[in-house]
DNA sequence: TATACATATGTTCAACTGTTCATATGTATA
DNA sequence: TATACATATGAACAGTTGAACATATGTATA
């Protein structure tokens, strides 16, 4: 009842040792380099960002032009309110800027990473 | 009753006019420019598959080298199926290839616009 | 300061998503 | 072909999320 049944095969070569070594090793290394999970989960986050077709159309849409939010809402026949919130998690996470002028906001992406990344993702897109 | 009670200010001025219509014009050249709706729906799509921190991880985890389903859940500490399952994910949007050899499954990036992606999103998150 | 306009916020709810557990499929070898 | 190993799949459940609605805040002007 104590004895070791963990394998019927017969033990592992001096060949499969070493290989499954290197391998124990590359794990290890690539857990060092690994960035540390705060910031990997920052990124998802950021990419949660991107990952919903009504933001995305929102950001296309300041692509190249600063637009107020009415002018976002109208453009993709959104309610005011679902572009104001959406815009809000935009802000949050830095992928736009905005200035005041009167009563109107204007809104704009805030770096070329956003379009960096956008553009990026369009060309995987579209093949 | 049935009397104009939009307003109670002035009627805008011809410059106001003149503003709004070019406004509009803005409005409906953006609107012609936009992506059609599906290609911006693959496109958040895309991004939602980078959105989640267990997938960035994987993803991450391949950025030099090419793994095997149990390599990466003992690299990241996560179950057989876990891993399993969010592979099929990436699989199927075509963020990593795969090839067989023997009983092992090698998964890798499947082409540098993910690490392009990944980069540029690091950048943005590491300011 | 009352009114209209522009934007923001809070809440509720249905739909979606990632994980877990159990189980199935595929592969190599004795 | 029986066994062990590697990976995949299916179902159920908890947590998350976007949309809609009502309402609040901020700003300019009469």
């Amino acid at each position: 009842m104590a004895e070791d049944n963990r394998r019927t095969e017969s033990a592992p070569t001096a060949a499969e040792k070493d290989f499954s070594d290197a391998r124990e090793n590359l794990i290890r290394n690539i857990q060092d380099q690994q960035p540390d999970d705060e910031i990997l989960y920052d990124l998802a986050e950021l990419f949660k960002v991107f990952g919903d077709s009504t933001r995305i159309k929102i950001l296309y849409s300041m692509f190249e032009n600063e637009l107020c939010v009415n002018d976002i809402a109208s453009l993709l026949h959104l309610s005011q309110s679902s572009v104001s919130h959406q815009l809000r998690i935009l802000k949050t996470s830095k992928l736009v800027k905005f200035r005041r002028e009167g009563k109107s906001i204007f809104y704009s992406l805030d770096d070329e990473h956003v379009r960096a990344i956008i553009s990026m993702g369009m060309e995987h897109v579209e093949e």
